[in-house]
DNA sequence: CTCGACATCTGGTCTAGACCAGATAAGTCA
DNA sequence: TGACTTATCTGGTCTAGACCAGATGTCGAG
């Protein structure tokens, strides 16, 4: 059986073609499942199989149970300039959004103590920020500081630039930063915030900040929708 | 229905479990979806969306119409360290291999042009490169040279490390690198090779390396399998 | 013993339905 | 008008089958 006898392609192909061809807008919503079986005569398993790959290929989305859109152009990210987010997103011309959906004192764990170089057990503050471009979620971020060091930083502004914070109240400057970035489950905290379903995978970057002294400052876990960031790197 | 409900969640932790107590060794092969179905009283349909589900969290891979395999541990891959894939390779214990599927003079696309600072439309050499952990391929790359700049490349020995060969053999030092990272859907010539079904995403990485003076060197698009690699990245 | 034909096993694709739960729009009542 | 209820629409999950094609193992012929 070659590509062309496969319906899912097909149907997938067509769909492309139309968004090519109708130039539909990013952000608007695709036909539903049972109608687009009905329009190309086969069951909506099928369908939803040419759907999933368009997923895969990063060109649609879904919302739980509201349908499935199209895919804005990817942010690209480029962690060694110096840039926070909101300079990242005036860049490129995009329209972006943060918020805080909590910010508290809590036990650190295991893994968080031994980055940020804490006794295990100590209590650090934990920031949750949702990032929107467009109105569309696509970022889910949990941030790390020592309680100790930095106190009343819960009374701070949190939906701006962290760094930028740091380094205006706390004097704490950034020199260096570790980066991982893999492909991973999202979170399952996150899955509701970004509208995907549990399980799914998305880009996890892990990012520890360490200042002059070569001292962990912060550390945060991103969680980003796969098909909405590139991360662009120059090393020297 | 919460999480409990949903069987091809109660599936998907039974065959975790299974995972964990029965120390399953990497790359053994699950039982068969029809096998599965049958032990736990549902369709093949329900089974696949476990395994499905487990692929995307990278615990599980499949191999064309041979059935689910489990996924050896990640390979670390770090960009701002200058090491080859072999020296990557050792220093994590794993075993490497890598195959040279061909190596050609082409007409270079507008993009690869570009990105090397050539004439459209002047030759480039092609090489495409497989490369494997413990006999999985993982890595399916496609590298990009300036054919006037370096004369008989494609009588040197292709498998090693190309960085090395442009160092001892011509005399070119990289000394920059840009990288940008990308989850996208794994291109069709690379699909049959990292056998995986057409469509599927991948992380794709693309490089473009300088000399001294900032000429582009070597360009290269490389496409992993999501769950076989993480990316490490170190800022000053 | 080796090589090729063939049967069997595997996942890949698809049909034709079903019911559920969340999202949304329409309609109702104060 | 504005808040609440309800019907409808959406995707999410699942059943019980079917046929196909590639991968693999078996077994006989040479």
């Amino acid at each position: 059986m070659n590509d062309q006898n496969k319906q899912y392609l097909h149907i997938r192909n067509q769909l492309v073609a139309e968004l090519a061809a109708e130039r539909f807008k990013a952000q608007s919503k695709l036909p539903s499942e049972r109608e687009l079986s009905e329009r190309y005569g086969c069951t909506r398993v099928t369908v939803r199989e040419a759907l999933m790959q368009m997923e895969a290929e990063g060109l649609i989305y879904r919302r739980n149970r509201r349908g499935w859109f199209v895919t804005p152009p990817r942010l690209v990210f480029s962690p060694t300039r110096k840039l926070n987010f909101m300079q990242m997103v005036d860049e490129q011309n995009r329209q972006g959004e943060t918020r805080v959906a909590s910010a508290e004192v809590v036990i650190g764990d295991a893994d968080t103590c031994r980055e940020l170089m804490l006794v295990p057990g100590e209590k650090v503050y934990e920031i949750i920020r949702i990032r929107s471009l467009e109105g569309r979620p696509v970022l889910y971020e949990f941030i790390y500081f020592s309680q100790s060091r930095f106190p009343d930083l819960l009374d701070q502004p949190l939906a701006q630039s962290l760094t930028v914070l740091l380094q205006d109240h706390y004097g704490e400057r950034i020199a260096r930063e570790q980066i991982r970035i893999t492909s991973a489950t999202i979170d399952p905290r996150a899955t509701e915030a970004l509208e995907v379903l549990p399980g799914r995978s998305g880009v996890c970057i892990q990012r520890r900040r360490l200042n002059l002294k070569g001292e962990p400052v912060e550390m945060d876990i991103e969680y980003w929708l796969s098909d909405a960031i590139e991360v662009q790197v120059d090393t020297h």
